[in-house]
DNA sequence: GTAAAACAGATTGTTAACAATATTTTATTT
DNA sequence: AAATAAAATATTGTTAACAATCTGTTTTAC
């Protein structure tokens, strides 16, 4: 059973799309840290020539997300406790920045935005859909930075997010996110109050909150058929 | 008269390599912004086939030094104003804090190696090389990340220092970066001073001093044959 | 004479076969 | 029976040929 490509997709795009899907199943815990991604068993999963799969393998070890070894293959990327905690250092010092600019731009659009995105992990979270909350939240934290309207932040932010997503989904505990929640919406007031510092503040110590969250005791997973991993 | 490469180079550093040698000549205003990149050519040039220029064009995009167009192929990255304006945004929110983080963490061989660096750089003025120049001052900054001690952090500034030297490369004044120099040195005694503080305040001044120094108004080059670039 | 269309050339994108390397299985020896 | 060695298998890395697309030129029509 190979993964139905969506129609009308640019090349390019292609890739892209490949590379969001493999994210996915691995913060769904449905490719282990660890696992071999064999050229052959991906290209037949999703369709496609080897070629798209090489390349789209070159992005995710660029990503981080997948480690490459000459001659071996790819295999899902192990971030260890160290790479964690780099992690989330990294973002403290970004982060309440980059809240701190877009408390000064935000436009009240934007803050209406910045809500919804609220309410839909809120949604995500009283279905117990793991991946979309984590997602949802990642996506939050990358609005801001758009927000602040920086193009290169933004990538940097997405960067960030990535990883973090990465590592909450093979370190987080089941409802990290959820009592995050609310974290968000008290920045939505600060946000309000247009007052950046407290904004700064109150991203500092949530991005604390989420890293203090974190358990770091592996559990191996057994054996994993691509093919029942992509399709749907 | 294709360009010479370092024997027992391993398959992943060969395109780290050719990454770098393009680099390096966009840098040196070798190669224009603009400038249409051919697979064959570049092949040519450095010897090696279609297949290890391809992926290497995916690096560099992925660096944001040429821009791929499908079916077009691959372009040198020209940076909008704009592009410029948000890269040096993006680094005074974040190098700041590398550099408090690095006071706090550096140890008196970290001090004595950015002070190499400092005396390396003022001998590539000395001698015009103005890439090298280039270089070593990005190297300064990339070493305040790693003495801050995080592999994160040191990713996101080579990003940055990436951009940057581009866009100093395209639209940096001759001088630029001379007249910057005694700004390393201030920020010395900062470290000595155990001032983190006051290194981080060193720092977004630095920042925008670079920035204020940019003219950017294009100048047209020519045509460019490759393989006189790569070749020496 | 200008503009649109058709053609020729060149360049990129893709595929498939081949070569090199790693892994697994089998066989042999102690 | 365990460990080592050798062969077979499978996987990745590379190359070269082919297909699709674009670019520039020439031709043709108005």
């Amino acid at each position: 059973m190979k993964q139905e490509i969506p129609n009308n997709i640019t090349n390019e795009a292609l890739e892209d799309w490949i590379v969001n899907q493999v994210f996915d199943a691995i913060i769904e815990h449905q490719l282990p840290p660890g696992h071999k991604l064999s050229e052959a068993a991906l290209g037949k999963a999703f369709g496609v020539g080897r070629m798209h799969i090489r390349r789209s393998l070159l992005l995710l070890a660029n990503r981080g997300v997948v480690d490459l070894h000459t001659n071996r293959g790819a295999f899902v990327s192990t971030p260890s406790v160290k790479e964690a905690r780099n992690v989330f250092e990294a973002r403290r010092e970004v982060e309440p920045n980059i809240t701190r600019l877009a408390v000064e731009r935000a436009s009240s659009k934007d803050i209406d935005r910045l809500r919804q995105l609220i309410n839909d992990e809120s949604q995500a979270h009283t279905v117990n859909n793991r991946r979309e909350a984590i997602r949802l939240s990642g996506q939050f934290h990358l609005r801001l930075a758009q927000i602040a309207n920086n193009e290169i932040l933004t990538k940097l932010t997405r960067e960030l997010i990535t990883r973090s997503s990465l590592i909450i989904g093979i370190y987080g505990t089941t409802r990290v996110s959820d009592c995050r929640n609310h974290d968000h919406e008290v920045l939505i007031q600060a946000f309000l109050d247009k007052d950046g510092e407290k904004a700064s503040e109150l991203m500092k110590t949530h991005l604390c909150a989420i890293e203090s969250n974190l358990n770091f005791e592996l559990t191996i997973e057994n054996d994993v058929d691509l093919d029942t991993v992509f399709s749907r």
